[in-house]
DNA sequence: CACATTTCGGATAAAAATATCTTTTTAGTA
DNA sequence: TACTAAAAAGATATTTTTATCCGAAATGTG
């Protein structure tokens, strides 16, 4: 479903959603361990999703990582699109070729169903909502 | 969610399914090409597969792999244990260690929701099941 | 401008997943 | 019993994913 790659960048996008803006930046060094990813894999998977405008950075002194307004107003899709591209979490469970939505597969019905609901929340629900919750205390992040 | 093994197991249960009983038998090499899976591959996932009683099998001429009855009454699900392990599928999604059913996180909803309908489907329906609607034309397994 | 700080980019390493090959064991059959 | 066919088991190779390291580029500050 997601790679654990996708799982880090993930996790590490919505504690920079809580934790930073334009005006406040964090260094990789005091994210890693606060979302247990480890140091070096998170700083590349961070300057990836810096390349792609999923996050925003600054370099030297005072810089770091943060989420501009922009991006929290992104879907949680692109996060996962940018480190796993877009075909892995769609592809087919079986990665049967003639199966797709419209030809399901014997599978489909059970499966790709269940897939398609996770999808669709992806798409459907940025950053900025999904952590809404969190700040009003409606839902938890124990990151 | 599942890996590739196991959704190469998952094709070569249900092609075996549709085409073996303890009365007919059939050999790696005639089953591989038809479900698009390497074949030395294939040898050992069956071979797992068989050891953990999720198939059946004979040696010698006439041998071969092929589904009982009794195979044949499992839960889908067990096929991806044997291969994946027990928690592979059922992690979650964020890897977060507070997070369940009870405790859920804030992904939780979007996520873990459409993985236990999956996981539900797959512990609900057999092999059996899932293969006779094929037989009945009911629905397609173009493996 | 010099310096310290921090991301960026490239190269490399380690681990896990996937795949292949070879030998051994088992079982049917002439 | 000897032979052959087939799965089982073990060893090894390849590829992909995950992880680390290091020098280069950029930027704020004295």
């Amino acid at each position: 479903m997601l790679s654990t790659s996708a799982k880090y960048a993930m996790k590490a996008v919505l504690f920079l959603a809580l934790h930073t803006d334009a005006k406040s930046k964090m260094m990789v060094k005091d994210v890693y361990d606060r979302i247990n990813v480890p140091q070096s894999y998170l700083a590349k998977l961070l300057q990836e999703l810096s390349k792609h405008d999923v996050i925003s950075s600054a370099r030297g002194p005072k810089g770091g990582f943060f989420l501009s307004d922009q991006n929290k107003n992104l879907p949680l899709i692109k996060i996962v699109e940018v480190i796993d591209g877009e075909q892995r979490l769609r592809s087919c469970m079986l990665s049967i070729h003639e199966c797709d939505n419209e030809n399901p597969c014997a599978l489909h019905d059970l499966v790709g169903n269940a897939n398609s609901i996770f999808i669709k929340n992806l798409e459907e629900t940025t950053i900025l909502e999904l952590i809404a919750d969190v700040k009003d205390g409606k839902s938890v992040l124990p990151l």
